[in-house]
DNA sequence: TTGTAAGCGTTATCAC
DNA sequence: GTGATAACGCTTACAA
């Protein structure tokens, strides 16, 4: 391994002007950095991270934690996450928090003993637990969750994206709606959407029909025979997760319903698997790549004074596909339609 | 921050002495060690990372390398690779090696810096450039890619694999099978599953009808109308990757053909994206999660005397979901049927 | 503008 | 069995 000495000897300088040069900071001359420039590039010298990180106690490391490393949402941020700390110059360290954060904190304490400049949590609360363990000097932050006002995070607004679908699905003439939630226990985002569907609900006067799934793929099919035993008669089901949705259009067509003709069905997050059914699964989008970006960007600048206001709202988006569609009433007429941008 | 220095005033004992106990060398009392493990628990100490790696020459870092983060083969490989370093202590540090591996070196230069322990490589050979970038001290394998004899690899047998397939479907009596191959320059792969594919259809005395997506979802449906200009009576189309298979399956179904009765569907791959259309893509398995498993293991035991041999074959695997079907022939008998297991 | 030298927190080589 | 002490490769006062 080439050292900052061997570059020094080289250009003939003193290894604190090399490291000057190679930080780009002010004192030395116009000939003197050319010739430590040299130097680098013949000796092909690369600065030691880690013993960097020693003296300045900062390494370019952000920590991105999920609850499950394979899951399309966050593969999506991590993804925002991965294209910004690239960008930046920083690498970023994956772990799992697992069922209900079991590894969390050990993953914290192992990114403090790595020095991390910040720490993107996904799809989970920061806890005070988390936050003992991470330490005083590294700033957290959560993303794609509401995470009250004591720890930075950055979300959608998930009641009023959730108020807005289901207003859609009323606008398309759907009365009897069905809310296929996600467990409640897990992620406190479900809690949110439930109350958005439900105050749509209310204001509209519909009664609201609702069954819990865990937000992955096979939980839909029972709840949605649950769903279904409490009102056979739904002509649309909002699902609080794309791979929920794309179950229930699969399990619907199973079952010999027509999607969207007979039934409408609207998912939760626009992620890939709302393009893998058929027909496409409408959706609320979430900005999950354009999330994980900023998370970065607000993580890296929270030193800065002119740090923004937290927790920070990203806009929601409805995106119609061809799983929903207006009612057909037994009279065969098309109710007004008054759909949201 | 306590340091180690903190722990051996509270013990009663030297820097040395704490060191010792912390790495579970010898050369210590049992009272010592009891002292020095009950200072470490009311610090709280943890040894720091950067510091033991500078002296060391090693970190405890697991290096991955992925074209697209937000891929469903390569996050299943990634939660492999994180479950299986996790459990030995290692992290895992995520990287996009990009289109045509424009990053790949340069993210292998940092983990060069950081003194990682180990690289994977997902979907992608290893090249004479990564290999200088990286540095002669640390292991590099890919993954899910077989890389002629030069480096080391870890994938199934994918001529086999894709011959396996291609027989299955003759055996369930289809004799016009086209097949929907990948890019087939970005991805070294699909000319080996080519080949098994050709394999099969000559030694069966039938004609082979090929064309090529990308392997995204997107590229199936404009290359599958390509396939059926060339025969319009194809009546199983073999789709290389679960992406495509998907889009088929959907396509075809736009298309007013029916899934399995009039037209059968094969995948390949068994990411979740196979679970996700109806019906179910039938399709051939590689252990992906395993695979990352496995990589670790072999990466870590690398410096070991008893290395096995590479590449390294992993056996493959026919699941049978619901896209696929005997033929139906004119006459209405059901071909005798040789599937394989 | 440039060099010297003192650490950063750890491990490893010696002595005792 | 235990403790000084010298690195590891870098940054950063402080001198010159």
């Amino acid at each position: 391994m080439t050292t900052i000495r061997d570059v020094a000897r080289a250009a003939g300088v003193s290894p604190a002007t090399v490291s000057r040069v190679v930080n780009g900071l002010i004192g030395y001359s116009a000939e003197t950095q050319r010739r430590v420039e040299q130097a680098i590039d013949e000796l092909n010298y690369e600065p030691d991270t880690l013993a960097r990180g020693l003296k300045t106690k900062q390494t370019a490391v952000i920590g991105v934690l999920a609850p499950v490393v394979s899951d399309a949402l966050a593969s999506d941020i991590m993804s925002g996450v991965e294209a910004a700390a690239r960008l930046r110059g920083y690498s970023v360290m994956l772990g799992r928090t697992g069922p209900s954060s079991t590894f969390a904190a050990s993953y914290l304490r192992t990114l403090r003993t790595y020095r991390a400049a910040g720490v993107i949590l996904i799809s989970a609360a920061v806890t005070a637990d988390m936050r003992r363990a991470l330490g005083s000097g590294i700033p957290l932050m959560s993303v794609a969750i509401r995470d009250g006002q004591r720890f930075p995070s950055l979300a959608i607004d998930d009641e009023a994206a959730a108020y807005d679908g289901t207003r859609y699905l009323i606008s398309l003439g759907h009365r009897r709606i069905g809310l296929l939630a996600g467990d409640p226990a897990s992620v406190l985002v479900n809690t949110v959407r439930k109350r958005g569907y439900l105050r749509a609900m209310t204001e509209a006067g519909l009664t609201p029909v609702l069954e819990h799934g865990n937000s992955l793929y096979d939980s839909a099919p029972p709840a949605l025979a649950r769903l279904l035993a409490q009102d056979g008669g739904l002509t649309a089901v909002f699902a609080l997760s794309d791979e929920m949705g794309a179950a229930v259009v699969n399990e619907l067509q199973r079952l010999g319903r027509r999607v969207p003709d007979e039934i409408s069905v609207l998912g939760f997050d626009n992620t890939r698997t709302a393009m893998h059914v058929h027909p496409a699964l409408s959706t609320i989008a979430q900005p999950l790549e354009r999330m994980g970006e900023l998370a970065v960007e607000k993580l890296l600048a929270a030193g800065e004074p002119a740090a923004g206001p937290t927790p920070r709202i990203l806009p929601h988006r409805l995106i119609v596909r061809g799983s929903t569609a207006p009612l057909i009433s037994s009279t065969g007429s098309i109710p007004h339609n008054k759909e949201q941008s």
